[in-house]
RNA sequence: CGGGGCGUAGCGCAGUCCGGUAGCGCACCUGGUUUGGGACCAGGGUGUCGCAGGUUCGAAUCCUGUCGCCCCGACCA
C-alpha cells in the first residue's frame, strides 16, 4: 500500500508522514488497484457518506431532485457534440462484448468473437449524453422546464496516471444536469451550484476557496462556461475541488432538445452541469492533516468523540461503563456520534494514537484517578491541546468544543491560504517564486498564447479569474505585456 | 507513449554484483505478565522468489523473452 502512494509523498514533502501512515492506518482506502480504482474502507466511506447527505440536501433546498441513468453510453451517442467528444474519447473504456466462453485447452476463459456487440458502449465518464438524449424525450413546452436532475453515481476515465483519491479512473461523484428555457436562468443555475458547492466546503469541510471561472483552455469539453472551486493544499498546490458548467446550447442542439417557448418559438434548451466527487476527501484529508494523521472537521467526522477509559480489572471496567453510560446518551441526545472504547485488547497509548490519525476531533480519558475526583481529560485533535475539567457538565462543554474545533481549524486553512495568495505583476519575479508553491494574481492579456507560455515554462496553469478579488487597476499582462484583461490566480496544481 | 525503477511470507524489505539449506521487521496464533501516550517475555507457521524458456551437478541470484506494478512527463474532477 505504501508503495502506491510513495508519489504523493515525494511530490510533496511535507506530506510523507502523513499520506503514507494515515491511508494505510487510518482506514480510508485499501489501494488502488485495477487501473487505479480504489477501494474506499468503512470509515473513508463513512466520511463519503456525510459529504453525500449533506450535499444532497442542500440540493434538494435549490429544487433539484435524485435520478439515475444507466452506466453505458452507446458509443454514438459521444459523436454528437463535437468538443465533448474531442475531450473524453481518449479516457474512454470501451464494452465490446456480452459474453465469454471457455477456450481451447490452456486458453481458460477467452472472449466469445460470435457475441460482438453490433455497437460499442462506452462505461459513462460523465453523462450529459446519455441524459440529454432522454431529455430530448422529457420536454416539449417550456412548461416542462426546468428540469433539475442530480444522480449520485461512478465514472470511469481511463486516465494515463492515477492518483489515490485525487485522480482513480474510477471515482465516485455525483452529477447533476439541468435545463431551461433562458439563457439567463442556466447561467444563473451554474453560478448558483458553484455557491452551493462552496459554502458546503467551505463550511463543512472547513476548506478554504478561491471561486471563480476556468479560462477557455481550462473549460470543461462543450461547455461555455466553467465556474470552479479551487483549494490550496498545505504545499500551495491547487487543487480543483469542484465545477459547475454552462453548457449553453450545444448540448440542446447535439441532441435535438428543442420545446415551443411562450411566443410559440421553437427553441433549444439551455443546459447546466456541475460535479464533485471523491476528490473532495483527497482535499479534505491534504488540507488539515497534522504529522499525527488526518484532521477532520467535527460536521463531518464519522466519530465525533471518542471516550477511552483505563481501567484495572472488569471490576473497574464496569464501574466506567455505568459511569458514562448517561453522558453517553447525552450528547447522542444532541446529535453527537460518540464512540465508547473499553476495549480491553489495545492499550490506552494504542488508543489514543490511533483515534488521532483517524482525526477524531475530541477525545475524552477517564482513569482511576478521575474516577476518584470526578474528573475528565479533554483533548482536542484540532491543536491536540489536553486539560482535565470536572465531569459535571462536560455534555456542555464538548457541544461548545466541537464548534470551536470547526471554526478553528477553518480559521487555520483560511489564514494559510491567505497569506499564499500574492499580487504578483512581473514574470521573472513569477517564475522564481511559484516553484514554492501559491496562489498568484496577475494580470492576464486573455489571450491562449500567453496562457500557454506560463504552462510551457513553469508548469502552473490559470486557475481562474476569482469572482472575490478586485478586478480593477489591471496594468499589462506580465507575459506578453499587452494591456490586461483580468487578474487571474495562477498556480501549479493536483 | 518517452525516461527511470521495482517484482522474494498478509504488509514493508534484505539476499542478486560473486550461483550452494529461503531470511529480517511488522502483523498473525497460543500462554503469561501488563494497561495514564503506539507493551513485554516465551513458544508457534507462513513462500510457485511475477511468469516462461535457457546455461549449470545445482538458479531468487547468470542469459533470453514476457507480464505486471511504481515514479517523472504528456492528460485530467
Amino acid at each position: 500500500m505504501a508503495t502506491e502512494l510513495k508519489h504523493l509523498t515525494k511530490r510533496s514533502e511535507n506530506y510523507s508522514q502523513w499520506y503514507n501512515e494515515l491511508v494505510v492506518k487510518a482506514d480510508l482506502a485499501e489501494q488502488a488497484d485495477v487501473r487505479g480504482c480504489m477501494v474506499i474502507k468503512p470509515y473513508g466511506y463513512a466520511i463519503w457518506e456525510k459529504i453525500q447527505q449533506t450535499l444532497d440536501a442542500k440540493f434538494k433546498e435549490t429544487g433539484v431532485q435524485n435520478v439515475y441513468f444507466p452506466m453505458l453510453i452507446p458509443k454514438s451517442f459521444l459523436s454528437r457534440e463535437a468538443e465533448h467528444v474531442e475531450g473524453f474519447a481518449k479516457e474512454c473504456a470501451v464494452v465490446t462484448h456480452y459474453r465469454l466462453k471457455s477456450g481451447d485447452e490452456n486458453q481458460g476463459l477467452i472472449v466469445d468473437p460470435a457475441a460482438k456487440l453490433e455497437e460499442e458502449l462506452i462505461i459513462r465518464p460523465t453523462s450529459e449524453t446519455t441524459i440529454w438524449n432522454t431529455y430530448k424525450k422529457w420536454i416539449q413546452s417550456w412548461r416542462d422546464l426546468p428540469i433539475l436532475c442530480n444522480q449520485w453515481c461512478n465514472v470511469m476515465r481511463w486516465e494515463m496516471r492515477t492518483r489515490l483519491f485525487l485522480r482513480t479512473s474510477e471515482f465516485l461523484w455525483q452529477e447533476g444536469h439541468t435545463a431551461h428555457a433562458t439563457r439567463e436562468e442556466a447561467e444563473a443555475r451554474a453560478k448558483q451550484m458553484v455557491r452551493v458547492y462552496a459554502d458546503f466546503v467551505e463550511q463543512f469541510m472547513a476548506v478554504p476557496l478561491v471561486v471563480g471561472v476556468k479560462s477557455a483552455t481550462e473549460r470543461f469539453a462543450g461547455a461555455l462556461d466553467t465556474y470552479t472551486i479551487e483549494a490550496m493544499m498545505q504545499d500551495g498546490k491547487a487543487l480543483q475541488s469542484g465545477t459547475s458548467h454552462f453548457l449553453g446550447q450545444n448540448f440542446g442542439k447535439a441532441f435535438n432538445v428543442q420545446f415551443v417557448d411562450k411566443e410559440n418559438k421553437l427553441e433549444y434548451a439551455w443546459a447546466t452541469s456541475w460535479g464533485v466527487s471523491t476528490r473532495l476527501m483527497g482535499a479534505l484529508i491534504m488540507t488539515h492533516s497534522d504529522d499525527n494523521g488526518l484532521v477532520l472537521p467535527p460536521k463531518l467526522a464519522p466519530i465525533q468523540v471518542v471516550i477511552v477509559p483505563i481501567y484495572k480489572g472488569e471490576e473497574e471496567r464496569k464501574a466506567f461503563s455505568e459511569k458514562f453510560a448517561p453522558l453517553i446518551e447525552t450528547l447522542r441526545a444532541k446529535g453527537i456520534s460518540v464512540k465508547y472504547d473499553d476495549a480491553d485488547n489495545k492499550r490506552p497509548g494504542f488508543k489514543f494514537a490511533d483515534y488521532e490519525l483517524k482525526g477524531v476531533p475530541v477525545r475524552l480519558v477517564m482513569g482511576g484517578r478521575d474516577l476518584q475526583n470526578n474528573t475528565i481529560e479533554v483533548m482536542r485533535r484540532d491543536t491536540l491541546e489536553k486539560e482535565t475539567l470536572a465531569f459535571d457538565g462536560i455534555a456542555e462543554h464538548v457541544e461548545k468544543l466541537l464548534g470551536e474545533i470547526q471554526e478553528n481549524i477553518f480559521t487555520k486553512a483560511k489564514r494559510f491560504l491567505d497569506d499564499h495568495i500574492y499580487e504578483c505583476n512581473d514574470y521573472d519575479e513569477f517564475k522564481q517564486r511559484i516553484a514554492d508553491g501559491g496562489f498568484f494574481l496577475c494580470p492576464w492579456d486573455g489571450t491562449a498564447e500567453t496562457e500557454a507560455k506560463i504552462k510551457e515554462d513553469t508548469q502552473a496553469t490559470i486557475r481562474c479569474v476569482p469572482f472575490d478579488y478586485s478586478q480593477d487597476n489591471l496594468g499589462n499582462d506580465m507575459v506578453s505585456g499587452k494591456p490586461a484583461k483580468f487578474r487571474v490566480v495562477v498556480a501549479r496544481s493536483y
